[in-house]
DNA sequence: ATGTATGCAAAACATTTGCACCTGG
DNA sequence: CCAGGTGCAAATGTTTTGCATACAT
């Protein structure tokens, strides 16, 4: 039952924040835009405006429930916030994104931070390349240009 | 002389395309948005249109001249491409940007990706944070909210 | 001269906001 | 019941595009 995370949250249980809620996390794709989940409520036959679904999504980013990307496309994406920090790796050909966690990355950009006199409060790294999965388009090729 | 660049990069010399481009190189601020370059147009008394802005900025991109990121606040900034790569810091307070190489990000960003079957195309790495400068409003805090 | 580049205004696009109405606790 | 949430439409801010004109080669 999503209501208690949304109370926890701080949030009213609502429709419209339970379902987008259940959205982000029944979704095989873990990073949706506003317009992703805005289009399968109307498959889903509910009544709920895209205006709520930005101001939902971002109530959730306040509360932490959710991560805001602004990947390459200008878009924005929404994660479901769950397990802890961790950076993306999108294939340019199809889309398809993984993520991953590097100690070693973590550990340097701190050493940048101190050294340049920042102290950090996030941060965002995007690896943007070509898969080999064989669902991807543009798989064998060399270096799409 | 700019026009020797913009014939390199195989662009035609127009007074846009050098104006846009002096901008960029006389800038104390290595990262420009259109506005910027725009509002600096205007102000130089330059009778250029802000779509040429655009339009201008993104020939330089596609023929190498410029990076063009997409910083958290939404709008995309351009930077003339002089030297290698690099990654960004920026100021959450007061903007400031710098700029840094880690060989060992790069170096464990290509582990990453080859680990996961992913040939690397480019990257984004920023990381945002609060500087020290004495001109930062911010200045001394702890870790602003 | 000729094809490309430009200026302007209008369009496109993602996102936000105002306001009257509806809903959850 | 009442504060807060929502739908719709209109506003916003950034970037793109259509088209007639101007310019570089």
């Amino acid at each position: 039952m999503e209501g208690n995370d949304l109370r926890k949250a701080g949030l009213k249980v609502t429709l419209p924040r339970v379902k987008i809620l259940e959205i982000l996390e029944n979704s095989p794709n873990r990073h949706l835009s506003a317009e992703d989940i805005y289009r399968r409520l109307v498959d889903l036959r509910e009544d709920i405006g895209l205006a709520t679904v930005y101001r939902v999504l971002t109530q959730f980013e306040s509360a932490g429930l959710v991560t805001r990307h602004h990947f390459a496309d200008g878009m924005a994406v929404f994660e479901l916030n769950a397990g802890p920090h961790h950076d993306h790796i999108l294939c340019l050909d199809c889309g398809h994104v993984e993520e991953f966690v590097d100690a070693g990355i973590e550990e340097r950009q701190n050493s940048v931070a101190e050294r340049l006199g920042f102290s950090i409060s996030e941060h965002a790294l995007v690896i943007y390349g070509h898969c080999q999965r064989t669902s991807c388009p543009h798989r064998g090729k060399k270096t799409a240009d």
